[in-house]
Formats: structure tokens, sequence, C-alpha cells
RNA sequence: GGAGAGAUGGCCGAGUCGGCUGAAGGCGCUCGCCUGCUAAGCGAGUGUGUGGUGAAAGCUGCACCGAGGGUUCGAAUCCCUCUCUCUCCGCCA
């Protein structure tokens, strides 16, 4: 049985698209989303703002469930009126000793018909939910346009590209041959698509780690967090990755748990049913953990290496924020993870993904991408996106103002600080050098023992 | 895994044999008074969501006492199931 709990917000970043003061809808208990209200009133605009994403949107059937279950509610609440009204009459007369067995035989089937209305529309609801909670997140106005990510539009360019004077190897051959990485002996473990380090590669992995969390913790004024690895599903319908994307997901047999893709999930979830003081926003924190994804569907790409792995490490930042500063934070977050990739040298580009590559969840996103000689491309490293108000109604995350009646729903962000496996496959090609050895970036060394370079 | 205890408003904490309890009391908070700062004191107010009505203040219906279901004219109060928390025992890191 579903709960309608229909929030009042005010969509202040949709101003290209809806007047401000509009207000969107969501259903909570496990299950929130767009407000019924926005969608009713705006129905032809918010299929069209989430037609941008190249997915034809209808939502004739929402109409219709959502008018069939406002006429039930009505009848249904009439009647609890009445209920309510005799019960007390029965009340009354009982205490003064009359009889009341017609009027109670009268309400006997009143009650039967309130539960026979209950049951519908608790099934009205269930439909309405399926539906929204299918809806993705309407983009920001200033997301480009496009249907697929090659209308991404470059944001900016940092640092200069290696050059060297021999063909650049691919990190794998590098990390097989210093004896670093071992994918074979992984597959035996496991299968395809998992990692096993040895030595300086194991120990580059924790040292990236650790340098990440120590950066964004003393220099950028996030709290560092360990939280669980495995999550249960409301947590994944919060953040968005249920009930939609299932398939990308590890389930554990016999449990309603699932392994976690991001930090983003559990760290969101902290927050999730409470209601913050708006003097404590913006809330940052950073968080280590291992990221567990099927990769469903992404047969034949990146077979090889780091990049694509059922399985890696991830520093996470995540930040709860009020509506008016949640894009000045997202900026602010974006150079908290590039800051990394400059301090350790190593070149990349900032893009902002169009309406067509942008996330279930997102409303608007940044990847930054990190060069990649021996492909000579920018990979991935990081994605940066606010939410706004989409994952907040989902887990039901709010804040009260100051002096200020109600409470208002939070935006969230979250972003990549960085993807470890990325890193230490760029850091270990842009590092290379002629007789197979690698390099480590200053800022490494302390958390290496020293180790200046990685060689056989 | 075995045996118990518990889950009430922002927090703590009452709810008697089911019926003006949306919920006593306290804390906290807000406003006002008082006080040469602070503290203390006095007075008033203070749950959420959704719907109707209203220009608004407001008035008003419904729902919510961990979740779901049942009994009943009527349930925070009785019954069942589940979840979570806590204590003890066992087992294990």
């Amino acid at each position: 049985m579903y709960i309608f709990h229909r929030n009042h917000i005010k969509f202040s970043g949709f101003c290209g698209l809806f007047d401000t003061n509009r207000k969107i809808f969501l259903i909570i208990s496990g299950t929130i989303m767009l407000d019924i209200k926005l969608i009713r009133q705006n129905l032809s605009e918010v299929e069209k703002a989430l037609s941008t994403r190249g997915e034809s949107i209808n939502l004739e059937s929402f109409k219709n469930f959502d008018a069939e279950h406002r006429l039930i509610l009505v009848e249904a609440e009439e009647l609890r009126h009445r209920r309510n009204v005799v019960s007390d009459q029965i009340a009354s007369l009982r205490q003064k000793g009359e009889d009341a067995s017609s009027i109670v035989v009268e309400m006997r089937e009143v009650s039967t018909r309130i539960k026979q209305l209950e049951r519908s529309l608790s099934q009205i609801e269930e439909d309405i939910n399926t539906i929204v909670l299918g809806l993705p997140n309407i983009p920001h106005p200033t997301v480009p346009l496009g249907k697929d990510s090659s209308f991404n539009s470059l944001v900016r360019r940092f640092g200069d590209c290696p050059e060297f004077e021999f063909a650049p190897k691919p990190h794998w051959t590098l990390g097989e041959d210093l004896g670093i990485f071992d994918f074979e002996r992984a597959s035996k473990i496991t299968g395809a698509r998992f990692p096993l380090y040895f030595g300086a590669g194991a120990r580059l992995e924790r040292a990236l780690i650790n340098f990440m969390l120590d950066t964004h913790t003393a220099e950028h004024g996030y709290r560092e967090t360990l939280p669980p690895f495995i999550v249960n599903k409301e947590s994944m319908t919060s953040t968005g990755q249920l009930p939609k994307f299932r398939e990308d997901l590890f389930k554990l047999e016999g449990w309603d748990y699932f392994m976690v893709p991001t930090a983003e999930v559990p760290v969101t979830n902290i927050h999730q049913g409470e209601i913050l003081d708006e003097g404590m926003l913006p809330v940052c924190y950073t968080a280590y953990t291992p990221c567990f994804r099927s990769e469903a569907g992404s047969y034949g790409k990146d077979t090889r290496g780091l990049i694509r792995q059922h399985q890696f490490n991830k520093v996470e930042l995540v930040k709860f924020t009020t509506p008016e500063t949640s894009y000045e934070e997202l900026e602010k977050l974006l150079n908290d993870a590039e800051t990394i990739l400059q301090r350790l040298g190593l070149a990349y580009q900032v893009v902002v993904l169009c309406t067509g590559d942008l996330g279930f969840s997102a409303a608007k996103t940044y990847d930054i991408e990190v060069w990649m000689p021996s492909q000579g491309v920018y990979r991935e490293i990081s994605s940066c996106s606010n939410f706004e108000t989409f994952q907040a109604r989902r887990g039901n995350i709010r804040f009260k103002r100051q002096g200020k009646k109600g409470a208002e729903f939070v935006h969230t962000l979250n972003g990549s600080g960085l993807a470890v496996g990325r890193t230490v496959a760029a850091i270990i090609e842009n590092y290379q050098q002629a007789d197979g050895s690698v390099v480590l970036p200053e800022v490494l060394r302390p958390y290496m023992a020293g180790m200046e370079r990685i060689k056989r």
C-alpha cells in the first residue's frame, strides 16, 4: 500500500521551462518523484522537456490514472468523514444507554465500501508510482540539446598532453610487463573484468585513494565517510538506479540487497528521510568505496585493461545544498575533482553533457576526461552532476529554513573525485618511459614510501 | 542461531477496561514582556501531508502514533505478519 505525500516545492532551476513556483510532484515512502501537480498542470511541457533526452515520453496513461485516482479519493474521503461522525454518535448513544444497532448495521456497509475504495486507490497509486518513478529528471536550461555524446560541448582543457619519442603502450601491457596487474589470474578467481593488482600496483591504487581523500578532506572541506558497500532497494530507488536500471546492478541472492555501483548511493542516503537545518548546508561528504557494475550491454567495449571493470575503486564527492546555491556548488565540486588531476600532472578536458547523454537522475552533468596516450583520446574519469530535487524527492531529503515554516527539498550533487582505476591507468600511460618503467607523480611519492618510479 | 524488551510529534516521554487524544507533561524552538550584556523569570504560540473554500489571515474535510494486514460502527490502544533497535546466550571476524 502506497501513501501519497504531495509536497509543494519551488523549482527554481527550471525557469527556462516552467514559471517559477510551479510545483512538481512525487510520492514518498520509497516512492517519490515528479509532483503530480506539475505533471497535471503542465503535461505537454513536461513531455517536451523530457523528450529532449531522446526517448519519447507519453503521459497519457498517467493523466488517466490521476483523474481516476482523484475521483475515487473524493468518494472515499466523504465516506470516511461519515464514518467518523457516526462512530461518535454511536459512542454517545451507547453512553446514554440507547440502542444503536440500526446505524451500526448501516455503518457496517459503509465500512465495506470504504475498504473496496481503498483497495482501488492503492492499486492506482501503484500504477501512478510505476509511471512516475520511471520518469527521468528534467534537464537544466543550460544543458545543450543533442541526441548523443557528439553533442556534448567542451568547456575547457587543462594541461599538456605528453609527447613520446616512442609509441606509447597501453596501460595493461605496461602493467602486465611490470608485474603489477594480472588480469588472467583475476579471471580465474572470478571472471572477466575483475582487477588483480600486485606490489607497486596495489600500493599505487591505495596511495591514490589516500591522496584523494586527504586532499578533499583537508583542503576542500569534505567530511570523510566510509559507508556500507551493500545497500537496500529503497536506497537504490532514492538515487535513481531503481526501478529502471536493475540489470546494471549486482544483486545478492536471497536478499533485497545490492552491491553499490557508486558511493553516491550509500552516501546520498545518509540523510534519507531527514530534515536538515539550513545552517548545516552545504553538507559535503567524501567517501571511498569499491563500485560494482554489471556493465550489461557493454560487451566488446574496453575489454582490456582497467577502463571498464565489474569492480573498481572510486573516491566520491557528495553534497547536499539549498536550491539557490546548487549550481555554484556544482562548479566547486567540479573544481575539487579537477584539482586531483592537476596535482597528478595529467592533461584533461571538461565537457558538459547534452540532453541526450545526460543520466536518468541528473539535471546537469560535467564529465572530466583524462588524456590517454595509447588511445590518443580523452576518457571519462569523473562525472559531476546536479540532481536538483530529483533524488531528494525520491529519498525525502529536506531542509528547513531559519524562521520559516515547512521543509523544502534539498538539492543533491555528486561527482567522482576520482575513479581510481582509471587514474592508475592514466598515470601509467602518461608517465611511461621508453624502458617500460613508470615515473610516479611527486604528490604520490609520500604515499608510496618515497618510491619515484615503478620498474621491473 | 536461541531467549527477551521496545518502536508515539524536532527531542524526551505519558497514553487507563478500544470512543472529543493529533495525541498529557517536559525540553527545544518562535513571538512578546521583563532584565543595563549573558543567564534566569513571566505570557502566548509551536507536527506533517493532502484536498475544499478564501485576495489573504483563516475556516474546513481526509490521512498519519515503525510498516503491512485483520477484528470492530469505531484502534496509538486488541490480533497476525514484517522491519528495525536494544539486552542476554551461543557462534564468528
